[in-house]
DNA sequence: TTATAATATTTTGTATACAATTTTATAAAA
DNA sequence: TTTTATAAAATTGTATACAAAATATTATAA
C-alpha cells in the first residue's frame, strides 16, 4: 500500500480541480481569487497559489481565469491526439500482446452491455488508453492525457449524451488490430477521433 | 517596444534557467537548494519557489534536482519531434506560401557560408520552426519547443560539433517543398532528425 | 449625460517567521 | 568494521504581514 500524506498543496490542488470540473467557476470566464480559494478551501494562500499554478500549466487555468476553449482550441487538441493515438494504433497493431488484445475486447464488452452511459465513456477512455500505452513513450502519454482532460472538462455536455456509432468503431479499429495492419488500424483511429470531434461540436455549439 | 517589467519571479526564472544552460548545477544530479539560490539571486524564496515549480513543468527539474536524461529519455523526445515535425512537413509541402520558402533558402545560405558553428546551429532551428509553424497548431508548436530546448540543453557537447550533413539535409526537405511533394517531405524530415538523434547520442555517450 | 481624474478597495507579489519534514552527522551496539 | 539508533542540521512547507499593482468606485469637469 502506498502511503500518500494530503499536503496542503494536494488538498488544495484537487479541491480546485474538481471545483472547474463541476462547472463551480461559472463556465470559463470567472476569476479565481486566491483569498477566496484560501477561506473556502481552510488552507494559506501559499498551497492555493501552487495549485494555481500548477493546474496553469496542465492548462486548465489561464490568466487566474478558467480557460473556455474555442472551437479552434478543440480541433487543435483532436488534432494533436489524433497524430499520437494513430501513431499508437499503428504500433498496436504491429506489437500488442494477446493479453492486452483481450482486455481492449473487454473494454468493447463492457460498454456494450451497460446501460448507463457514464461506464459507456470511462470504457473509451480505458479502450484510447490501453492503444496510448503502445506507444512506449511517455511524452506521448502524457500529452495525450493532457489533451483528453481538457476535452472531457469541457465538453461535459457530451457526456450526457450517447454518441451513436462509437462502439462499432471501436470494434473496428480491433478488428484491424487483430488482423495485424497497422494501415488501417491508423485509419481507423483517425476516423474515429474525427468523428468523436464532430459529435462534440455539434452538442458544445 | 514592450514594456516588460521584470518581477522577482522572472528574475529568478530566468536566473535558474541560464545556470541550468551553462551547466553549473554540475551536469545534473546537484540538487537545488531554495535558500542558497534565494540569496544568489537576490530575492526571497518565493520568487524561487515559483521558478523552480515552473522550470519543473518545463521538465528541466525534477525533484528539485536538474534532470539528466537518459538515452531512451531522448530517443522519445526525438520520437515526439520526428511525429510532430513530419507531420508540419507534409502541410508545408502543401500550404507553404513563397515568402516562408524563401526564409527556408536564407537559413540555408547563412549556414552555407558561416564559419562558426554556433550560426548554423541558429540557422538549423530556425529552420525547423518556420517549418514547425506550417502545422497552424500552437499545441504541436509548443511541444516541439519544449522538446528542443531540453534536448538542446542536454546535448551542449553536439553544439560544437559540426555535424555532417545537416545543411544537405536541409536542402533535400526543401526540394521536397519546392516539388509540393508531402509524402516525400514528410519522409526527409523524419531520416533528417534521425540523424540528428544518431549524432547526438554518438557524441555524448 | 459622458469623460476624466482622484481615491478607495481588492488582489497579487514578496519577504519572513516558524513548523514539519528530510537529510546528515554522530554515537552506541552488533 | 558495519549496522542501527539518536541527535543535530538543513531544507522544505505553510501561514502571515506588508508592499506593489491592478481594479473598482466616486467625485469632478466637460
Amino acid at each position: 500500500m502506498t502511503k500518500i500524506k494530503k499536503t496542503a498543496q494536494i488538498i488544495a490542488y484537487e479541491s480546485i480541480r474538481e471545483s472547474i470540473i463541476n462547472g463551480e467557476f461559472a463556465g470559463g470566464g470567472m476569476k479565481l481569487v486566491e483569498e477566496k480559494l484560501a477561506i473556502k478551501i481552510g488552507v494559506s494562500r501559499t498551497p492555493i497559489r501552487d495549485a494555481i499554478r500548477r493546474l496553469e500549466q496542465e492548462g486548465f487555468i489561464n490568466n487566474k481565469k478558467v480557460i473556455k476553449p474555442t472551437e479552434t482550441d478543440l480541433r487543435n487538441q483532436f488534432e494533436m491526439r489524433m497524430l499520437i493515438e494513430s501513431y499508437a494504433a499503428s504500433k498496436a497493431a504491429s506489437y500488442m500482446i494477446d493479453d492486452d488484445i483481450a482486455k481492449l475486447k473487454n473494454a468493447i464488452h463492457i460498454a456494450r452491455i451497460s446501460e448507463d452511459n457514464g461506464e459507456v465513456i470511462k470504457q473509451n477512455k480505458e479502450f484510447h488508453d490501453l492503444i496510448v500505452l503502445e506507444s512506449r513513450n511517455p511524452i506521448m502519454i502524457e500529452t495525450v492525457n493532457r489533451m483528453q482532460s481538457i476535452i472531457y472538462l469541457f465538453s461535459r455536455a457530451v457526456v450526457l449524451h450517447k454518441r451513436p456509432g462509437l462502439i462499432d468503431e471501436h470494434e473496428e479499429i480491433l478488428k484491424a488490430i487483430i488482423e495485424r495492419d497497422p494501415e488501417m488500424t491508423s485509419q481507423k483511429m483517425k476516423e474515429h477521433l474525427h468523428s468523436d470531434l464532430e459529435f462534440t461540436l455539434r452538442i458544445i455549439k
